[in-house]
DNA sequence: TACTGCCATTGAAACGATTCAATGAAGCAG
DNA sequence: CTGCTTCATTGAATCGTTTCAATGGCAGTA
């Protein structure tokens, strides 16, 4: 009364169970190869296998998410994905999930809270097994990701990390990197240097200008505030560009003297460096400029850009990893332990930093 | 027996019924509003409706697609994420599909066919609702896309258009677009005028050569051909980069003249001043150079580009329109007529181009 | 022979919704 | 009072799996 239904072309495991001769149960063992399949004889696997080839089932994702309360999908979310750094990121967690069959839902809050708070509903609703935040240029409040953790859904963030327990999280030692680009031009004998920092509420600024201060603490740099310049909050990740073009004109107008300039990011580096250009200072000739983040278009600009540079890929990859831990931990019903990842960025020399001439080292 | 298993925390719809005192029927009906829902008394709804808010209700989204055999769900098939064409159409795309309450899944195939392959099946397996492939920069066949089509599955491809009539595509009418680079350099008065064309396997090259020649002939300009130049075909999409500074470098060991150039997109357009610039040769001064494409990072490369702008985020968008056009189609059994829609490319003049120098102006 | 344990397989109950035919009540005409 | 609509609600089947307790056969042991 049913089967058979003209060109119903989608083909059940019923049907792979009817014309192999076996039940349900036993296709449904042996396909998935469960536990029980230990007993099941190597020459029923072998039919089995065989008529579903035949037969090109295909199993029906929603019915076995519904009956095994598993997804096989992550959550992914980020917050613009205009911002040249979360496309590395996004590739590292696009590749690593791919290894593990997982699908990637991705949402993209616009740094709306609104938005994020609907999409993460949108995750819950379809049951994603992890969640995984790119968090770098945020301006929402993500607490609500707490939550999430208790839930039981393991989550980490990457660029962001939450207090409380209940959430993974994977950043760059800022510290370490403010260091290594102020330590690259000190080296290079630059002591008149500039700064843009961050945003005030961009959490890696602060840790990236500590790193700055104690580099020039330990060597014995002055740092002039009168060319220190902190970028506002803004909601776009670009807008740092506007910024470091913005403050770079400033200084210029005040005649302030500098022979180096550190940005707070890429985006903000190559704003300065128009800047510097259009007002006839040359990069690195006259002026070296170093930014942060090693996106990718930073080694397309002209001059290209020196940078410190964040493992990206890597850095979305790990997440993945930390994620599917949690995973398969609650999957066995062991503890899941929330992992703090710190990497390592790294100083990457391209064209735009270079020794201080003579003529512009003063001091 | 089952009730109130301590703290099993998913209300479920049954909760909501048992509590309010309906049956699950009725509390489905209600919640949906579906077509019997002209018949249920206001009364009861209010009630439903309350309690479902009350316990927090949320249906799970898995029961539900199994059941109506609908997911949701749209795919978004892309070929490489950090190619900068994809961003702005990823997020045209996500936009889109925001608005319908759809959720994405994405998949990067990396140009690997075996890759786009795995991930097709990933997204049957999970009936996505609808497919969209952004082709911009593609080396893999994907003629399987028109399988897709006859499946009754909606989709779309922006970028390329596939024969047949089981795809719908959006793409910019390179044509006019080729036209209007080289008018743009035309009247700037120059007439030494370089190109360095498109990879033979890319559809895009073909048309915006030719409109670059009808352009020419139209106008009486001659096209030297010692001039020209062909990207080779490569996966990396950033390729044209090295492509764009290796034949300009060429071009000027060659000690060939010209005035200006146009590449075959902006990536190729800044390898082009890179090598322009190492060379010593200023950019625009000496030489315009002009893009196409329009991706996020030519506002800001030095100097910024001129280029023929595609209008990319609204591709996404319409893409979007034209597939949930095609699943409401099939909802409503209505015939899905396949879509070919033919974008507008624009001029965007910004800082690499400039009015050919009574100098450079031979001929 | 009866009991135990192992093997190979299966019946049937979930999972949590949607959907449609069926039911009962009420209102109204004849 | 019967018959016919319309209204309001519901029972029960269904979607396609997974899973677990149960079954029956067979071999080995006491």
């Amino acid at each position: 009364m049913k089967r058979r239904g003209s060109k119903d072309l989608t083909v059940t495991m019923r049907d792979v169970a009817e014309t192999s001769g076996f039940s349900p149960a036993t296709v449904s063992i042996v396909l998935n190869n469960a536990p029980l399949a230990r007993y099941i004889a190597p020459a029923t696997k072998k039919r089995i296998e065989e008529t579903a080839k035949k037969l090109g089932y295909r199993p029906n994702a929603m019915a076995r998410f519904l009956r095994s309360k598993r997804s096989h999908s992550v959550g992914v979310m980020f917050f613009d994905i205009l911002d040249p750094f979360c496309t590395p990121v996004l590739r590292g967690i696009e590749n690593a999930l791919y290894q593990c069959s997982y699908v990637p839902i991705f949402a993209d809050a616009h740094n709306q809270r609104n938005r994020f708070e609907r999409y993460l509903e949108m995750m819950l609703d379809r049951h994603v097994e992890g969640l995984i935040v790119v968090a770098n240029w945020l301006f929402v409040d993500i607490q609500l990701l707490a939550d999430i953790g208790k839930r039981n859904i393991p989550a980490a963030t990457i660029g962001w990390e939450l207090p409380g327990d209940t959430v993974s999280s994977v950043i760059v030692d800022n510290e370490a990197g403010g260091r290594l680009a102020l330590e690259h031009l000190y080296q290079l004998g630059h002591r008149r240097i500039a700064f843009i920092r961050g945003p005030k509420t961009l959490i890696d600024s602060a840790p990236r200008w500590r790193g700055i201060q104690k580099f020039a603490q330990s060597a014995g740099l002055e740092i002039d505030s009168a060319l220190v310049a902190q970028l506002p909050d803004s909601f776009d990740p670009n807008s740092g560009f506007e910024g470091g073009m913005r403050f770079t004109d400033e200084l210029l107008q005040k005649k302030k003297r500098f022979t180096a300039l550190v940005a707070f990011d890429d985006l903000t580096a190559l704003g300065a460096i128009r800047a510097l250009t259009k007002a006839g200072v040359k990069v690195p000739e006259q002026c070296s400029v170093i930014g942060f983040d090693d996106v990718p278009l930073s080694a397309l600009s002209a001059p290209a850009l020196t940078t410190i540079r964040q493992p990206l890929e890597a850095m979305g990859a790990l997440a993945v990893n930390v994620v599917m831990e949690g995973v398969n931990a609650n999957l066995e019903k062991r503890d899941v332990n929330i992992a703090r990842h710190k990497t390592t960025p790294e100083l990457v020399i391209r064209d735009s930093t270079r020794a201080a001439s003579l003529a512009g080292a003063d001091d």
